[in-house]
DNA sequence: ACTAGAAATAGTAATCATTATCATTATTAG
DNA sequence: CTAATAATGATAATGATTACTATTTCTAGT
């Protein structure tokens, strides 16, 4: 947190981040424990959280908190929003630029430092648009 | 959630939304859990939960879920925006409008339906940029 | 007021995502 | 090569929240 504790590398990070760029769909730490499995089987549930964990504390991925349900997790680390289905709990891109006017002006309005905020949309995604 | 059942009406629940309506500083159940224990000394914790809840999904108070950290209340349901503090945790409202834009704008960029997006600001309260 | 049916409660167990622990293994600077 | 230490796997622990269940409390309709 403080400072940079060097990092040694290991096949088992390396493999989560080369997952997680080849994928858009923005998966869960489960997902991504399922899918390492296939190449190392006896990775460890703790092994993809801990390292998911320091990588968005480094930047090096997103952490994408979804209102009280599961984390989702996104390689593309340019600033964008996302969306979340209600009906099948898919997470899709929103690509607005990050709005720094929104800071701006919630400041304003507000006494003390506003440094970010998140943003999630909340709908239905086209496939669920369909089969209703 | 489909439809209506009869709510019948406890004094536990009165003792939450009066508890509720008295605060400006949106409580987590727990919080809310300690205080109605003053006058309603044996309330389950189990109970302000359920409460929250149902009253939260039938739209007279708001959840405010804070990017992975506990949920807060608000007895306050006009649309508003909120703020959490990374020191000390506390929440405060912004009194921005809310956004439609931002729905219309997303829409706009997604094939799918947007209904709604939560929004919510990060930084230091203003007591706690003056102890630092 | 009485009563039957339904909703709410208290107490407790269960869930579920996530984090912590710890003995062992793997990586890397020198 | 080797010592120092970061990372791992396996598992236990945590913490917020929900589910369960026997019992109590409301309340609508006689």
């Amino acid at each position: 947190m403080s400072d940079k504790v060097t990092m040694k590398r290991s096949r088992q990070r390396d493999a989560i981040i080369a997952f997680l760029k080849t994928r858009k769909d923005h998966p869960t730490a489960d997902i991504v424990y399922q899918e390492i499995r296939n190449t190392i089987p006896n990775i460890s549930l703790g092994t993809v959280y801990r390292n998911l964990a320091q990588l968005s504390e480094r930047g090096e991925i997103l952490r994408l908190p979804c209102d009280g349900k599961v984390d989702h997790f996104d390689a593309d680390i340019r600033p964008h929003y996302h969306f979340i289905c209600n009906q099948c709990g898919c997470v899709k891109d929103i690509h607005l630029p990050y709005a720094n006017m929104l800071d701006q002006q919630a400041s304003e309005e507000f006494d003390g430092i506003i440094t970010k905020h998140s943003l999630l949309f909340e709908g239905l995604c086209s496939d669920c648009t369909q089969s209703e």
